[in-house]
DNA sequence: TGAAATGTTGGGGCG
DNA sequence: ACGCCCCAACATTTC
Protein backbone atom coordinates (compact mmCIF):
# COMPACT_ATOMS: atom_id res chain seq x y z
CA UNK A 1 0.00 0.00 0.00
CA UNK A 2 1.56 3.81 -1.10
CA UNK A 3 1.61 6.26 1.31
CA UNK A 4 -0.17 9.59 0.80
CA UNK A 5 1.85 12.43 0.10
CA UNK A 6 1.28 15.99 -0.66
CA UNK A 7 2.13 18.33 -3.50
CA UNK A 8 1.50 22.27 -2.54
CA UNK A 9 1.21 24.09 -5.47
CA UNK A 10 2.91 27.83 -5.38
CA UNK A 11 3.89 29.76 -7.72
CA UNK A 12 4.35 26.43 -9.88
CA UNK A 13 0.74 26.33 -11.38
CA UNK A 14 2.08 23.46 -14.37
CA UNK A 15 2.57 19.94 -14.62
CA UNK A 16 5.79 19.76 -16.69
CA UNK A 17 9.02 20.70 -15.47
CA UNK A 18 7.47 20.75 -12.11
CA UNK A 19 10.55 18.99 -9.92
CA UNK A 20 8.73 18.63 -6.36
CA UNK A 21 5.50 17.44 -8.30
CA UNK A 22 7.56 14.86 -10.10
CA UNK A 23 9.26 13.76 -6.91
CA UNK A 24 5.91 13.49 -5.02
CA UNK A 25 4.74 11.44 -7.60
CA UNK A 26 7.18 8.56 -7.07
CA UNK A 27 6.81 8.88 -3.46
CA UNK A 28 3.05 8.17 -3.48
CA UNK A 29 -0.11 8.85 -3.96
CA UNK A 30 -0.10 12.59 -4.48
CA UNK A 31 -2.85 14.98 -2.69
CA UNK A 32 -2.44 18.21 -4.84
CA UNK A 33 -3.61 21.46 -2.59
CA UNK A 34 -3.12 25.32 -3.56
CA UNK A 35 -3.31 27.74 -0.57
CA UNK A 36 -4.28 31.49 -0.50
CA UNK A 37 -2.17 32.61 2.14
CA UNK A 38 -3.99 35.82 3.45
CA UNK A 39 -2.24 35.64 6.89
CA UNK A 40 1.14 35.79 5.75
CA UNK A 41 1.89 38.44 3.02
CA UNK A 42 2.98 42.07 3.61
CA UNK A 43 0.63 44.62 1.81
CA UNK A 44 2.94 45.28 -0.66
CA UNK A 45 3.23 41.69 -1.53
CA UNK A 46 -0.06 40.84 -1.23
CA UNK A 47 -1.89 39.89 -4.89
CA UNK A 48 -3.53 42.72 -6.79
CA UNK A 49 -6.85 42.70 -8.41
CA UNK A 50 -5.20 42.10 -12.06
CA UNK A 51 -3.15 39.02 -10.71
CA UNK A 52 -6.14 37.73 -8.35
CA UNK A 53 -8.12 37.08 -11.75
CA UNK A 54 -4.66 35.57 -13.23
CA UNK A 55 -4.67 33.23 -10.59
CA UNK A 56 -8.72 32.63 -10.28
CA UNK A 57 -8.35 31.50 -14.36
CA UNK A 58 -5.12 29.44 -13.83
CA UNK A 59 -6.43 27.48 -10.99
CA UNK A 60 -9.54 26.30 -12.95
CA UNK A 61 -7.00 25.40 -15.52
CA UNK A 62 -4.96 23.30 -13.65
CA UNK A 63 -7.45 21.82 -11.87
CA UNK A 64 -8.88 20.40 -15.31
CA UNK A 65 -5.30 18.84 -16.03
CA UNK A 66 -5.43 17.37 -12.42
CA UNK A 67 -9.11 15.67 -13.58
CA UNK A 68 -10.85 17.86 -10.79
CA UNK A 69 -8.95 16.73 -7.95
CA UNK A 70 -7.45 19.96 -7.06
CA UNK A 71 -7.80 20.78 -3.41
CA UNK A 72 -7.70 24.55 -2.92
CA UNK A 73 -7.85 26.41 0.79
CA UNK A 74 -7.18 29.99 2.20
CA UNK A 75 -6.32 31.08 4.97
CA UNK A 76 -3.23 29.86 7.23
CA UNK A 77 -0.94 27.35 5.68
CA UNK A 78 0.46 26.22 8.82
CA UNK A 79 -3.15 25.55 10.05
CA UNK A 80 -4.54 24.40 7.20
CA UNK A 81 -1.01 21.96 6.44
CA UNK A 82 -1.14 20.58 9.93
CA UNK A 83 -5.31 19.83 9.62
CA UNK A 84 -4.28 17.98 6.34
CA UNK A 85 -1.02 15.85 7.27
CA UNK A 86 -3.49 14.22 10.32
CA UNK A 87 -6.53 14.07 7.81
CA UNK A 88 -5.05 11.88 5.72
CA UNK A 89 -1.47 10.49 7.55
CA UNK A 90 0.75 12.28 4.90
CA UNK A 91 4.34 11.73 5.63
CA UNK A 92 5.46 13.78 3.31
CA UNK A 93 5.08 17.32 1.52
CA UNK A 94 6.57 18.88 -1.62
CA UNK A 95 6.83 22.03 -2.70
CA UNK A 96 8.64 24.33 -4.87
CA UNK A 97 10.64 27.29 -3.50
CA UNK A 98 9.05 30.69 -3.62
CA UNK A 99 11.78 33.53 -3.08
CA UNK A 100 9.77 36.48 -1.50
CA UNK A 101 11.12 37.63 2.23
CA UNK A 102 8.19 36.86 3.80
CA UNK A 103 7.49 33.35 1.89
CA UNK A 104 10.88 32.31 3.03
CA UNK A 105 10.62 33.08 6.63
CA UNK A 106 6.96 31.45 6.47
CA UNK A 107 8.33 28.38 4.97
CA UNK A 108 11.52 28.15 7.30
CA UNK A 109 8.91 28.16 9.61
CA UNK A 110 6.69 25.48 8.28
CA UNK A 111 9.33 23.32 7.39
CA UNK A 112 10.37 23.05 11.38
CA UNK A 113 6.50 22.61 12.39
CA UNK A 114 6.50 19.99 9.56
CA UNK A 115 9.39 17.87 11.14
CA UNK A 116 8.27 18.03 14.64
CA UNK A 117 5.00 16.29 13.50
CA UNK A 118 6.96 13.95 11.61
CA UNK A 119 6.51 15.08 8.37
CA UNK A 120 9.36 15.22 5.82
CA UNK A 121 8.90 18.70 4.01
CA UNK A 122 11.12 18.44 0.85
CA UNK A 123 11.62 21.44 -1.46
CA UNK A 124 12.90 22.03 -4.79
CA UNK A 125 14.15 24.82 -7.15
CA UNK A 126 11.23 25.12 -9.76
CA UNK A 127 11.60 28.90 -10.83
CA UNK A 128 15.30 30.17 -10.55
CA UNK A 129 17.96 29.11 -13.31
CA UNK A 130 20.26 29.91 -10.42
CA UNK A 131 20.29 30.18 -6.66
CA UNK A 132 20.49 33.34 -5.19
CA UNK A 133 22.53 32.23 -2.89
CA UNK A 134 25.11 30.31 -5.40
CA UNK A 135 26.08 33.30 -7.45
CA UNK A 136 28.54 34.91 -5.35
CA UNK A 137 31.43 37.03 -6.28
CA UNK A 138 35.51 35.52 -5.31
CA UNK A 139 34.96 38.36 -1.86
CA UNK A 140 31.79 35.75 -1.50
CA UNK A 141 29.28 39.31 -1.28
CA UNK A 142 26.50 39.26 -3.62
CA UNK A 143 27.01 41.03 -7.09
CA UNK A 144 26.01 44.56 -7.06
CA UNK A 145 25.72 45.10 -11.14
CA UNK A 146 24.08 43.14 -13.72
CA UNK A 147 26.55 42.46 -16.53
CA UNK A 148 29.38 40.53 -14.07
CA UNK A 149 26.22 38.87 -12.13
CA UNK A 150 24.95 37.79 -15.13
CA UNK A 151 28.35 36.80 -17.57
CA UNK A 152 30.76 35.88 -14.44
CA UNK A 153 28.08 34.66 -11.83
CA UNK A 154 25.62 32.80 -14.05
CA UNK A 155 26.81 31.77 -17.28
CA UNK A 156 30.17 31.08 -15.86
CA UNK A 157 28.89 28.99 -13.61
CA UNK A 158 26.56 25.21 -14.05
CA UNK A 159 24.10 25.93 -16.44
CA UNK A 160 20.62 25.69 -16.23
CA UNK A 161 19.25 21.90 -15.78
CA UNK A 162 17.29 20.84 -18.73
CA UNK A 163 13.57 20.57 -18.08
CA UNK A 164 11.98 17.32 -16.88
CA UNK A 165 9.30 15.43 -17.90
CA UNK A 166 6.02 15.70 -16.33
CA UNK A 167 5.53 12.85 -13.99
CA UNK A 168 5.02 9.21 -15.62
CA UNK A 169 2.65 8.08 -13.70
CA UNK A 170 0.40 10.76 -11.35
CA UNK A 171 -1.88 9.15 -9.23
CA UNK A 172 -3.86 11.29 -7.22
CA UNK A 173 -5.54 10.91 -4.31
CA UNK A 174 -9.24 10.85 -5.09
CA UNK A 175 -11.46 12.13 -2.34
CA UNK A 176 -13.93 14.80 -2.63
CA UNK A 177 -12.80 18.81 -2.55
CA UNK A 178 -13.92 20.79 0.36
CA UNK A 179 -13.90 24.24 -1.06
CA UNK A 180 -14.31 25.35 -4.57
CA UNK A 181 -12.24 27.87 -6.39
CA UNK A 182 -15.52 30.07 -6.56
CA UNK A 183 -14.97 30.23 -2.58
CA UNK A 184 -11.64 31.49 -3.05
CA UNK A 185 -13.39 35.37 -4.44
CA UNK A 186 -10.12 35.77 -6.62
CA UNK A 187 -12.80 37.56 -8.99
CA UNK A 188 -14.04 41.23 -8.48
CA UNK A 189 -17.52 42.27 -7.69
CA UNK A 190 -17.62 44.80 -10.70
CA UNK A 191 -17.28 42.79 -13.98
CA UNK A 192 -13.87 44.56 -15.12
CA UNK A 193 -12.40 41.39 -15.63
CA UNK A 194 -14.07 39.89 -18.55
CA UNK A 195 -12.81 42.15 -21.13
CA UNK A 196 -9.48 41.73 -19.36
CA UNK A 197 -9.34 38.03 -19.95
CA UNK A 198 -9.96 38.23 -23.45
CA UNK A 199 -6.52 39.41 -24.22
CA UNK A 200 -4.95 35.77 -22.59
CA UNK A 201 -5.20 32.73 -22.43
CA UNK A 202 -3.64 31.77 -18.74
CA UNK A 203 -3.05 28.09 -17.68
CA UNK A 204 -0.27 25.77 -18.91
CA UNK A 205 -1.33 25.27 -22.16
CA UNK A 206 -1.71 28.89 -22.35
CA UNK A 207 1.90 29.30 -21.41
CA UNK A 208 2.97 26.51 -23.73
CA UNK A 209 1.07 28.46 -26.84
CA UNK A 210 2.48 31.44 -26.23
CA UNK A 211 6.20 30.20 -26.30
CA UNK A 212 5.15 29.08 -29.60
CA UNK A 213 4.33 31.69 -30.87
CA UNK A 214 7.21 33.67 -29.52
CA UNK A 215 9.71 31.08 -30.87
CA UNK A 216 7.79 31.09 -34.34
CA UNK A 217 7.81 34.70 -34.79
CA UNK A 218 8.95 36.78 -31.90
CA UNK A 219 12.30 35.90 -31.60
CA UNK A 220 13.71 36.74 -35.03
CA UNK A 221 15.12 40.09 -34.48
CA UNK A 222 14.29 40.37 -31.27
CA UNK A 223 16.85 42.54 -30.43
CA UNK A 224 15.76 45.68 -32.23
CA UNK A 225 11.90 44.47 -32.29
CA UNK A 226 11.33 44.37 -28.90
CA UNK A 227 11.87 48.14 -28.61
CA UNK A 228 8.69 48.78 -30.66
CA UNK A 229 5.32 48.35 -28.74
CA UNK A 230 3.33 47.80 -32.24
CA UNK A 231 5.20 45.19 -33.34
CA UNK A 232 5.34 41.26 -31.90
CA UNK A 233 8.81 40.41 -30.28
CA UNK A 234 8.47 40.77 -26.87
CA UNK A 235 7.77 37.02 -25.54
CA UNK A 236 4.69 37.61 -23.72
CA UNK A 237 5.53 34.96 -21.24
CA UNK A 238 6.11 37.17 -17.85
CA UNK A 239 2.24 36.39 -16.09
CA UNK A 240 3.15 32.66 -16.97
CA UNK A 241 6.60 33.12 -15.49
CA UNK A 242 5.14 34.51 -12.55
CA UNK A 243 2.70 31.71 -11.82
CA UNK A 244 5.08 29.12 -12.49
CA UNK A 245 2.88 28.21 -15.69
CA UNK A 246 6.03 27.80 -17.76
CA UNK A 247 9.52 27.27 -16.34
CA UNK A 248 12.52 29.73 -16.89
CA UNK A 249 14.28 26.17 -17.97
CA UNK A 250 11.93 25.48 -20.52
CA UNK A 251 11.93 28.51 -22.10
CA UNK A 252 16.18 29.15 -21.22
CA UNK A 253 15.94 25.31 -23.92
CA UNK A 254 13.83 25.93 -26.45
CA UNK A 255 15.56 29.06 -26.92
CA UNK A 256 19.69 27.85 -26.45
CA UNK A 257 18.27 24.88 -28.81
CA UNK A 258 18.66 26.91 -31.51
CA UNK A 259 20.92 28.49 -33.53
CA UNK A 260 23.03 31.30 -31.01
CA UNK A 261 22.39 34.75 -32.53
CA UNK A 262 22.47 38.46 -30.93
CA UNK A 263 18.52 37.92 -30.82
CA UNK A 264 18.58 34.52 -28.38
CA UNK A 265 21.58 36.10 -26.85
CA UNK A 266 19.43 39.29 -26.14
CA UNK A 267 16.25 37.26 -24.90
CA UNK A 268 18.37 34.86 -22.48
CA UNK A 269 19.99 38.20 -20.64
CA UNK A 270 16.17 39.43 -20.11
CA UNK A 271 16.02 36.13 -18.28
CA UNK A 272 19.10 37.17 -16.85
CA UNK A 273 17.05 40.66 -15.26
CA UNK A 274 14.84 38.43 -13.84
CA UNK A 275 17.08 35.90 -12.14
CA UNK A 276 19.09 39.13 -10.86
CA UNK A 277 15.79 40.83 -9.45
CA UNK A 278 15.03 37.68 -7.64
CA UNK A 279 18.58 37.79 -6.39
CA UNK A 280 18.32 41.32 -5.38
CA UNK A 281 15.28 40.32 -3.46
CA UNK A 282 17.19 37.15 -1.55
CA UNK A 283 19.99 39.36 -0.63
CA UNK A 284 18.25 42.60 0.03
CA UNK A 285 15.10 42.02 1.33
CA UNK A 286 13.74 45.50 2.11
CA UNK A 287 14.16 45.99 -1.91
CA UNK A 288 10.08 46.73 -2.28
CA UNK A 289 9.84 49.37 0.02
CA UNK A 290 13.39 50.94 1.12
CA UNK A 291 15.66 52.90 -1.67
CA UNK A 292 18.91 50.62 -2.63
CA UNK A 293 20.99 53.93 -2.80
CA UNK A 294 19.89 55.46 0.97
CA UNK A 295 21.17 58.90 -0.29
CA UNK A 296 17.62 59.36 -2.15
CA UNK A 297 16.19 58.75 1.04
CA UNK A 298 16.87 63.07 1.24
CA UNK A 299 15.16 63.14 -2.15
CA UNK A 300 12.12 65.39 -1.68
CA UNK A 301 9.22 64.16 -3.67
CA UNK A 302 6.50 65.85 -4.43
CA UNK A 303 2.88 64.83 -2.95
CA UNK A 304 0.36 65.92 -5.50
CA UNK A 305 -3.18 63.11 -5.96
CA UNK A 306 -4.18 65.15 -9.17
CA UNK A 307 -1.06 64.37 -11.23
CA UNK A 308 -0.92 60.88 -9.57
CA UNK A 309 -4.40 59.91 -10.40
CA UNK A 310 -4.32 61.39 -14.48
CA UNK A 311 -0.97 59.29 -14.99
CA UNK A 312 -2.99 56.42 -13.29
CA UNK A 313 -6.23 56.96 -15.39
CA UNK A 314 -4.23 57.78 -18.40
CA UNK A 315 -5.29 61.45 -18.67
CA UNK A 316 -1.85 63.16 -18.68
CA UNK A 317 -2.22 64.77 -21.88
CA UNK A 318 1.24 63.38 -23.02
CA UNK A 319 0.04 60.62 -25.42
CA UNK A 320 2.44 58.06 -25.34
CA UNK A 321 1.99 58.14 -21.70
CA UNK A 322 -1.56 57.57 -21.99
CA UNK A 323 -1.65 54.80 -24.42
CA UNK A 324 0.79 52.79 -22.04
CA UNK A 325 -1.46 53.62 -18.78
CA UNK A 326 -4.28 52.94 -21.13
CA UNK A 327 -2.82 49.40 -22.06
CA UNK A 328 -2.32 48.30 -18.50
CA UNK A 329 -5.40 49.58 -17.23
CA UNK A 330 -7.52 47.27 -20.33
CA UNK A 331 -5.40 44.32 -20.52
CA UNK A 332 -3.49 44.13 -17.26
CA UNK A 333 -0.12 44.41 -19.36
CA UNK A 334 1.94 47.12 -20.96
CA UNK A 335 5.21 46.86 -23.74
CA UNK A 336 8.79 46.90 -21.73
CA UNK A 337 9.45 50.09 -23.39
CA UNK A 338 6.38 51.99 -22.81
CA UNK A 339 6.89 51.00 -18.94
CA UNK A 340 10.10 52.51 -19.01
CA UNK A 341 8.28 55.49 -20.26
CA UNK A 342 5.70 55.80 -17.59
CA UNK A 343 7.96 54.80 -15.12
CA UNK A 344 10.47 58.05 -16.11
CA UNK A 345 7.74 60.14 -16.69
CA UNK A 346 5.76 59.23 -12.94
CA UNK A 347 9.36 59.80 -11.10
CA UNK A 348 11.16 62.22 -12.90
CA UNK A 349 8.86 64.54 -14.58
CA UNK A 350 6.04 64.24 -11.91
CA UNK A 351 8.52 63.94 -8.98
CA UNK A 352 6.03 61.52 -7.04
CA UNK A 353 7.89 58.46 -5.22
CA UNK A 354 8.41 55.07 -7.38
CA UNK A 355 6.73 53.17 -4.73
CA UNK A 356 3.37 54.66 -5.69
CA UNK A 357 3.79 53.47 -9.39
CA UNK A 358 5.15 50.11 -8.15
CA UNK A 359 1.97 49.72 -6.07
CA UNK A 360 0.19 50.64 -9.03
CA UNK A 361 1.49 48.21 -11.51
CA UNK A 362 1.44 45.89 -8.89
CA UNK A 363 -2.50 46.34 -8.24
CA UNK A 364 -2.76 46.17 -12.38
CA UNK A 365 -0.60 44.26 -13.74
CA UNK A 366 -1.74 40.34 -14.25
CA UNK A 367 2.50 39.70 -14.33
CA UNK A 368 2.85 41.46 -10.99
CA UNK A 369 5.99 40.62 -9.36
CA UNK A 370 7.48 41.33 -6.22
CA UNK A 371 10.95 40.98 -7.28
CA UNK A 372 10.73 41.98 -10.71
CA UNK A 373 8.71 45.42 -9.84
CA UNK A 374 10.70 46.68 -7.52
CA UNK A 375 14.19 46.30 -9.09
CA UNK A 376 12.18 47.53 -11.90
CA UNK A 377 10.91 51.01 -10.02
CA UNK A 378 14.41 51.18 -8.25
CA UNK A 379 16.24 50.78 -11.48
CA UNK A 380 14.17 53.63 -13.05
CA UNK A 381 14.19 56.22 -10.37
CA UNK A 382 17.71 55.49 -9.89
CA UNK A 383 18.30 54.36 -6.63
CA UNK A 384 18.38 50.97 -7.20
CA UNK A 385 21.38 47.99 -8.32
CA UNK A 386 22.72 49.24 -11.11
CA UNK A 387 20.10 52.33 -12.26
CA UNK A 388 19.44 54.16 -14.72
CA UNK A 389 21.32 57.42 -13.43
CA UNK A 390 18.41 60.02 -12.56
CA UNK A 391 19.65 62.72 -14.90
CA UNK A 392 19.19 59.98 -17.64
CA UNK A 393 15.42 61.30 -18.33
CA UNK A 394 13.39 59.82 -21.06
CA UNK A 395 11.55 62.44 -23.66
CA UNK A 396 8.28 60.75 -24.06
CA UNK A 397 8.04 62.78 -27.22
CA UNK A 398 11.10 61.77 -28.97
CA UNK A 399 10.39 58.11 -27.54
CA UNK A 400 7.13 57.91 -29.22
CA UNK A 401 8.69 59.36 -32.62
CA UNK A 402 11.45 57.00 -32.15
CA UNK A 403 9.65 53.75 -30.99
CA UNK A 404 6.59 54.38 -32.47
CA UNK A 405 7.19 55.95 -35.48
CA UNK A 406 3.76 55.19 -37.22
CA UNK A 407 1.61 56.13 -34.02
CA UNK A 408 0.17 52.46 -34.42
CA UNK A 409 0.21 51.89 -30.79
CA UNK A 410 -0.82 55.07 -29.69
CA UNK A 411 -3.53 55.41 -31.60
CA UNK A 412 -5.13 52.00 -30.55
CA UNK A 413 -5.02 53.12 -27.20
CA UNK A 414 -5.66 56.66 -27.19
CA UNK A 415 -8.21 56.74 -30.35
CA UNK A 416 -9.33 60.61 -29.78
CA UNK A 417 -5.96 61.26 -31.74
CA UNK A 418 -6.81 58.86 -34.36
CA UNK A 419 -6.98 61.75 -37.05
CA UNK A 420 -3.83 63.49 -35.14
CA UNK A 421 -0.72 64.28 -37.86
CA UNK A 422 1.99 62.30 -37.56
CA UNK A 423 3.87 65.53 -37.06
CA UNK A 424 2.15 66.54 -33.77
CA UNK A 425 0.38 62.87 -32.79
CA UNK A 426 3.22 62.74 -29.97
CA UNK A 427 2.63 66.65 -28.65
CA UNK A 428 -0.94 67.73 -29.55
CA UNK A 429 -0.38 70.79 -27.68
CA UNK A 430 2.04 72.20 -30.18
CA UNK A 431 -0.64 71.69 -33.39
CA UNK A 432 -2.16 74.91 -34.93
CA UNK A 433 -5.91 75.34 -34.91
CA UNK A 434 -6.23 73.70 -38.07
CA UNK A 435 -4.53 70.77 -37.27
CA UNK A 436 -6.73 70.30 -34.15
CA UNK A 437 -9.78 71.07 -35.61
CA UNK A 438 -9.38 68.77 -38.87
CA UNK A 439 -8.71 65.89 -36.42
CA UNK A 440 -11.63 66.70 -34.10
CA UNK A 441 -9.55 67.71 -30.92
CA UNK A 442 -10.39 69.74 -28.75
CA UNK A 443 -7.51 70.19 -26.28
CA UNK A 444 -8.77 70.29 -22.45
CA UNK A 445 -12.52 68.63 -23.90
CA UNK A 446 -11.50 65.70 -25.81
CA UNK A 447 -8.36 65.04 -24.50
CA UNK A 448 -6.39 66.83 -22.07
CA UNK A 449 -3.80 69.23 -22.13
CA UNK A 450 -0.11 68.07 -20.99
CA UNK A 451 -0.44 68.02 -17.07
CA UNK A 452 3.31 69.16 -17.01
CA UNK A 453 5.76 71.21 -19.24
CA UNK A 454 7.86 68.56 -20.33
CA UNK A 455 11.03 71.14 -20.22
CA UNK A 456 9.86 72.90 -17.09
CA UNK A 457 9.28 69.76 -15.23
CA UNK A 458 13.19 68.28 -16.47
CA UNK A 459 14.84 71.14 -15.39
CA UNK A 460 13.13 70.96 -12.18
CA UNK A 461 13.87 67.28 -11.49
CA UNK A 462 17.69 68.23 -12.49
CA UNK A 463 17.90 71.05 -10.01
CA UNK A 464 16.36 68.66 -7.33
CA UNK A 465 18.66 65.95 -8.16
CA UNK A 466 21.62 68.37 -7.84
CA UNK A 467 20.58 68.41 -4.14
CA UNK A 468 21.48 64.69 -3.95
CA UNK A 469 24.92 63.66 -2.80
CA UNK A 470 27.31 62.78 -5.21
CA UNK A 471 27.48 58.84 -6.53
CA UNK A 472 30.61 58.26 -4.29
CA UNK A 473 30.03 59.88 -1.08
CA UNK A 474 26.22 57.83 -0.89
CA UNK A 475 26.03 54.57 0.44
CA UNK A 476 24.53 51.47 -1.26
CA UNK A 477 22.85 49.66 1.19
CA UNK A 478 24.31 46.20 -0.23
C1' DT B 1 17.80 50.36 -21.53
C1' DG B 2 18.76 59.38 -22.95
C1' DA B 3 18.53 64.13 -24.05
C1' DA B 4 20.31 68.55 -24.51
C1' DA B 5 24.17 71.46 -24.70
C1' DT B 6 28.43 72.24 -26.45
C1' DG B 7 32.36 71.35 -29.48
C1' DT B 8 34.40 70.08 -34.02
C1' DT B 9 34.66 69.54 -38.84
C1' DG B 10 34.12 70.25 -43.56
C1' DG B 11 31.67 71.70 -47.68
C1' DG B 12 29.59 75.44 -50.08
C1' DG B 13 28.22 80.27 -50.80
C1' DC B 14 30.03 84.56 -51.27
C1' DG B 15 32.73 88.79 -51.31
C1' DA C 1 42.25 81.83 -55.33
C1' DC C 2 41.41 82.84 -50.76
C1' DG C 3 39.42 83.83 -46.39
C1' DC C 4 35.32 84.16 -44.00
C1' DC C 5 30.93 82.77 -42.50
C1' DC C 6 27.18 79.63 -42.09
C1' DC C 7 25.45 75.51 -40.77
C1' DA C 8 24.60 70.63 -41.31
C1' DA C 9 26.48 66.52 -39.52
C1' DC C 10 28.72 64.27 -36.30
C1' DA C 11 31.27 63.82 -31.77
C1' DT C 12 31.81 64.88 -27.00
C1' DT C 13 30.31 66.59 -22.69
C1' DT C 14 27.11 67.57 -19.33
C1' DC C 15 23.02 66.99 -16.85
Amino acid sequence: MTSTVIHWFRNDLRIHDNPALSEAAKSGTVLPIYIDDTTHAPKEATIGAASKVWLDHSLRKLNEDLDNKLHVFQGDPSKILSNLVSQYSIKDIFWNRCYEPWQISRDKHLKQLLINQGVGAHSFNGSLLWEPWEILKKDNTPYKVFTPYYRKGCLESKPPRAPIQAPKTLSLLDVSQEHHIDDLHLLPAINWHEPLITYWEPGELGAKKTLKRFLDEGLNDYKEGRNFPAKHHTSQLSPYLHFGEISPHQIWHAVTMRQQTSDTDHFCSELGWREFSYYLLYHIPTLPTKNLNTSFDQFKWEQNATHLDAWKKGNTGIPIVDAGMRELWATGYMHNRVRMIVASFLVKNLLIHWSEGANWFFDCLVDADLANNSASWQWVAGCGADAAPYFRIFNPVLQGQKFDPDGIYTKHWVPELKKLDKKFLFKPWEANENDLLNAGITLGTTYPMPIVDLKESRNKALKRYEKLKKPHQSQLLL
